[in-house]
Formats: C-alpha cells, sequence, structure tokens
DNA sequence: AATGAATGAGGGTTCATTCAT
DNA sequence: CATGAATGAACCCTCATTCAT
C-alpha cells in the first residue's frame, strides 16, 4: 500500500521535445480557433496544453516560431494526408480526382477548427512573409498535383478543357466551401459541397463524376 | 441669439464627424493590409491618417468598434457597388449575373489592400460574433441576390440546374480565387479569374456566356 | 470653497519632455545607488519618480536607453562643475589644479549615491560598448585638462615633472580614493582624501600646496 | 563490508567537489568579464564550464553564493599571492614594498578580465552586505601590510610621513590605475603604472625607489 | 474637435530553481 | 554526481484608453 502510494502520478516530466511541440501545436491550434488568431496568447495556448507558462519559450523560442510550425504542421499533415489518398485510390485518374475531393470534405480536413486555423494563417499571409511562403508552396503543391491529375484524366479522355483551369477553378471551389463551411455551417454541409465539387466535374468531364458513388463517399 | 449661435451649423459639424470617420476607416483597411490584423495598433491606424492618438477613440469608442465599423463599411460598398450594377445591367437576367462577375473581377473590388483585409475579417470571424454577423449578413444577402438571378435564368431558359447550387457555386468560386489573388497575384489575374468563372456558367447556362464580351470587359 | 474644491492638484500631467527625463535620470540615480544595476528595475525606477510604469519606455525607448542617458547625464553635469569651477579660479594655474581637487572631494561630486553609480558604470564598462565610451571620453577630457593645467604650472615653475605623469597618477589616486569613501566611507573623510592628494602635489611642486588654504576648503 | 563499501574513497569525493566549485567560479569570471555582471545568467555560466543548466545550484545552493564565493575566491587568491611575494623579498621593507608593488602591476594580477570582475563587485558592492563585507575586509587587510610595511620604512629610515597616509595613497593610486587599464589599456601600461607609483615612493622615501630596479621588475 | 502625455493592465520572454531520471 | 526538461515568478515593453490642455 505504501509502496503503492509512492508509485504514484509519475508525471512524465520528459517527453521526447517533437512529443512536446505537437502536443503544443494541437493546443494552439485548438486555441487559435476558439479565441482567434490576434486574442491567442502564449498563456492560453500553455494552459490548453495543462503545461506552464514558459514551455513555449523552451519549445519555440519565440510566439512567431511556434506559430509557423503550427501553419507548416498543419500543411504537412494535409499533403500526408492526400498522398495517402492517392495511394490508396490506385492508377485510375478518375479514382484519384474523386479521392482529392472526397478528402476535401472528409471529416477530419473539414474540422471546424482547423478551417479557422487556415483562414486565420491566409488573413496574416500578406503581412508575414514566413507564413506566406508555406501557403504558397503549400497551394502550389495542391493545384500541381490536381493539374496533374486533370492532365491525365483529358489526355485518356480526349476532353479540350485545359488542366489548369480545371485545376485552378476546383482548388478555388474547395477554398471557397470551406469559408462557407466556417462562417455559415449551418447553411451548407460538407455531403452538398462535395456533391457541387462533383456536379462542376460531371461538366466538365461529362460521362463520369455524374453521381457521386455514394460507397466511397461513405468510405472516407 | 446665443441659442442661435450655439445652433449654428450643426450639420456642418455632423458632416465633418462622418468624414473624419470615413478617414480613420479607410487608413484603418490600409494599415490592416500592410500590417495584419493582428499587428494593427491605434497608434498606426492614427499615423497613417496624419491624426494624433487619442483620436480613434474620441470617433470610434474603441478598438473593437473601430473594426466592426470597417468591416460594416466594407461590406456596404461593396453592396452598393452591385446595385448600382444591377441597375445599370438592366432587366436581363444574363446581363445581370454578366455584371455580377464583372464585378467581383474589377479593379476596385479586386484591390489586393481590400482582399487582405477581407481575409482578415474572416479569419477573426469564428470567434468574434460581432464579425461574424457582419460577415454572415453580407454573404447571404450577396447569395440571395445571385440565387434570384440565376433562377430567373434557369425559369426564362428552361434550364435544369438548381438556382441554390448555381449562387453557392459561383459565390465560393469567387471567394476561392480572391484568396489566389491575395496569395499568389501573380499566378492569377483577375481577367484570368473572371473567364474562370464564366466558363463555369458556360457549362451550366449553355448558349450563354460562351464568350465573355470583350466591350463590358473594358467598360468596367 | 467648492471652487476651492475643484482647484486641488492639478496634477501637472504635462511637463516638459526635458524635465520628465531629468526627473526620470535622477530618480535612476537614486535607485541604482539604493539597489545596485543589476538588481534595478523600471518599476523600482519609476516608482522612486512618483510616476507610472510606462513612463520611461515612452520617454527613453528602452531600460538601455535610461542608463545611457543617466550615464552621460552625470558625466556631463561634472564636466560643467569643472569648467565653472575653472573660471572661478582664474588664470593662475596653482589655483586652477586646486580648485581641480577641491571639486573633486567636494559635496555634490562625492555624494555617495553618485559614486556608487559611477563604480556600477564601471563596473559594467568593459561589456558594454556605450557606456566604455562615454567613460573614456569623459576620463580622457578630465585627464586632459589636468595635464593642461600640470603643464601650466611646470613650464612657468621650471619644474622637470612630466604634466603626463602628474595628470595621470592624481587622477588614479582620485579614483581610488573614490573607491575608498563609496566602500569605507568610515575610514577616509572627503578632507582627508584631499589633504592626501594635496600631499601629492606638495611633493611634486614643493613650494606650493604645502598647506591647504583652509578658507578656499571651507568655501566649496 | 557494506559500510566499508560506501565509505570508500570519501576524500576524492570531496576533492572532486572542490575541484568542480573551482572549474565554475573560474567560468564565473570569464563569463562576468565577458558578459557584465547584470547580464551573467547561471545558463551562460554552465556552458562556460561545459557543464549542464543544474550544476551550479547543486553546488552553490544559489546564484548568489556563486558570485559570493568567487569573490572571496579572487580575494584569497591575491591574498596569498602577496603572502608568497612577500615571503620571497625577504626582511627588508624595501624590498617588500617594492614587492607589493610589483604584485599589483603584475600579469596575473592585472588580466584583464579579473580587473573587470573586481570592478563589477566593488560597483555592486554598496547595495549587497556580504560583497560588501568582503570588499571590505580585503580592503583592511591590505591596507594594514600596507601599513605595516611602510611603518617599518619610516621607522628605520626616519622619515616624517604617516604610515597611513602612505598606506591610504599607494593603495588609492593602485586602484586607479587599474581602473584605467580597464577603460582605456591602451593609454597606460602595466610598466608605467608601476613606473608612477614608484615615482610617488621616490619622493616620500627620497633616497629609495629612485629607479626602479630592473632586474626586480623583470623577475615579477 | 483635437492633441499627446500619462496610465496601467497585460503580453512575450527570461531565467533561477527544482526534480525526475 | 550530473543532466536537462519543466516550472513560474518577475521583468521589459506595448498599447488601448484616459484626460488635461
Amino acid at each position: 500500500m505504501v509502496i503503492a502510494a509512492s508509485k504514484r502520478a509519475p508525471k512524465k516530466r520528459t517527453a521526447s521535445r517533437a512529443l512536446r511541440k505537437q502536443q503544443l501545436i494541437k493546443a494552439t491550434i485548438k486555441t487559435v480557433a476558439k479565441k482567434g488568431f490576434a486574442d491567442t496568447t502564449l498563456a492560453d495556448v500553455a494552459k490548453e496544453a495543462g503545461l506552464s507558462q514558459g514551455i513555449i519559450n523552451l519549445h519555440f523560442q519565440s510566439k512567431d516560431r511556434l506559430f509557423s510550425e503550427t501553419l507548416r504542421s498543419l500543411s504537412d499533415e494535409y499533403g500526408q494526408a492526400w498522398e495517402r489518398a492517392l495511394k490508396k485510390a490506385g492508377a485510375d485518374p478518375i479514382e484519384k480526382l474523386r479521392a482529392m475531393v472526397n478528402l476535401d470534405f472528409s471529416a477530419p480536413v473539414c474540422e471546424r477548427n482547423k478551417l479557422a486555423v487556415w483562414f486565420a494563417f491566409w488573413g496574416e499571409a500578406k503581412s508575414r512573409p514566413t507564413y506566406l511562403k508555406v501557403c504558397k508552396d503549400h497551394d502550389a503543391q495542391y493545384t500541381s498535383v490536381l493539374e496533374h491529375i486533370a492532365g491525365e484524366i483529358i489526355r485518356e479522355g480526349g476532353y479540350e478543357a485545359s488542366e489548369g483551369d480545371v485545376a485552378e477553378t476546383l482548388s478555388a471551389m474547395t477554398d471557397g466551401f470551406w469559408l462557407s463551411l466556417l462562417l455559415t455551417p449551418r447553411s451548407l454541409t460538407r455531403e452538398s459541397a462535395k456533391a457541387l465539387c462533383f456536379n462542376y466535374l460531371a461538366n466538365v468531364f461529362p460521362p463520369h463524376f455524374a453521381a457521386e458513388d455514394p460507397v466511397a463517399s461513405l468510405a472516407e
């Protein structure tokens, strides 16, 4: 019994640096979503993480660095998600495109907290070169993947559309729907946003996307 | 006499008050665009306006009020612009829709400073009910106008599309292109964004929007 | 009566900038003397001055600047004092030298608070180029004045001593006595320190300084 | 047996403790000389010593204690040096005085780092009783030694000077020259400072110190 | 109406100290 | 004995807000 008492709460003071950072980034996302970018203090984040005041400067040196790394983490996470999705989709470009849209309106990606943070960063990007660069890089990569897939479909299907146009348009629609999901989540669901994307694609690539495969949709 | 004297020119006073506020709102937009939402101080704004420290609290009582009124001013200005555009477009719904798209990618609306401020507000909206309300109202009004016009086209042309879907989709595309214009202004021009919108509309309402009327484009 | 009440404490919120700065520098000297360099906080200084926290950054931008300007003020004040003393002493180099020594051990110069601050700055000078420069400049000026006077005496009296040596030695003695006055004020008085300086000078310039003129001493 | 094992080599442990402390004191001197008193952090010192963060509190309990022991170490080291010097000088008081001056301007004593630390402590002494005590004790001991030697010379040579005055004056000169060596090392060398001290002594004790013995100077 | 000096609460950051390992 | 992650108090500094002028 006494021994048991001495075993209480080891309170792991040592967590691998990477783990701590991840924990803090998660707390940052939650806090920024809740209080907004401008009103997020380091104390808020630390509290959210259940850790002490000084912890953030210990691991990130500065608030700005915490935010930068949070943005990059968000970008990385998303990039990895689409790589996984594409791998799973196989070789068929139609399936790949479908997978991308499905991913973009899947629950983890459309989580309102994350959308809020994306928009928070976009709102600050113009005046913060560091954020801007990450956003640009992320966007460029995303659009180029989309363009590549669209190109395959166009060549295989003998379409006349421009692959760049399709990628650009679909990408814009996605961002725009995200804004709606953020601001007026009640007037638009992930499912209907997704359906509107497929509608667009059905117009561009007529025989395909005519109707979303309900099975794929459920499997997301 | 004395009373009369003290009553003299109250209108002028009021008018000058309104002008001062407008001047400060303009300075706010410029400053937020330059420094971002989180880094904008009242001192920055006052300096940008060439006025003194305390001026903003004198006219707006608080920083929050300044921002709220700035957002509303942005929203009003845009609302008035589309009313003017619609009036000019006449009764033809096709022309009205064209006018809306033209407006959305006209130079004054796409001014990068203004886009930056819109996104700054969107980024903060989730956590600030005041901003959220204005954004929602604005969006609802915009979408309803679009929906109304789309409805007219659908009924007149006997299309099968849903007016709500068209409005929602076009609105999302516009917001998405604005994001591109903000973040990567070099990879997308207002003109090409507009063309992609018309492409979309040409697909939805086949005989129309096939090619943008270059004259209208120049007249913007 | 009521009127009188309304007249209470005008609490001059506006003091000329220069005056405020001087007031804060005075408070800095007092605080550094009391708490030491390392333990002096801006809050301490502001409190000592009876003003608010932010006042120092308002007038000096940073703590470092406050300290730099305090040092320079100390140096300037001393420089002006010796100019006054020299003017008063007239043309006779003997009288001038006597005046310098008298000044160096006069009450205002030897005020223990000021000595403490001088040594505080000297203690930090090696690692702070800004302080070092001021200290060096001050010292160079002082020594050059001393050297000039010694030169006059030597030439007029046909002495063999080197004017540089005398200046250097007297200057060192002064600094050394100041240290004693700071650390062990009970074991050495200003008067005895002064007497030892005159003893030294009496040895170097035999007929003069044999005995300090008590009148001059009292007149300080 | 078990007890014996736990008792093994207690001396070695103690010795290593003392060595660690010495190592840390050395690092403290170096760091204070480089960064100044106010800007020296325990992390700096630990880093300079090539050891870990917590090491100092382990050995010195607190920062203040580290500094106190550093000061005392400095004082002790110097005290031992002059005892060695006096022993070497033999019985002749002239030689002893010469040895003291030689020591005071010898390379190890005038090492600029050490001077910086002395002045750093003097700068803080007024507001830190602990430091003040050490400084006072040190000074009292030094002056009393000097006084004793001066007394011997005076009695043996039949001089009229006061032994206290000589000790006080020489001591002040030394401190003053140290300040010059610290602040303007280029305008004064150890050698010339020493020469000026001997000049002073030559005036006070005429037949002696007339010219510094170049051999003694080289032998320092 | 306008100014700008002054306030003081609150934020980011530092750092002496603790403690599990 | 030694490490270094973690703590949390305290600091410098910023800035929205007030107010005498």
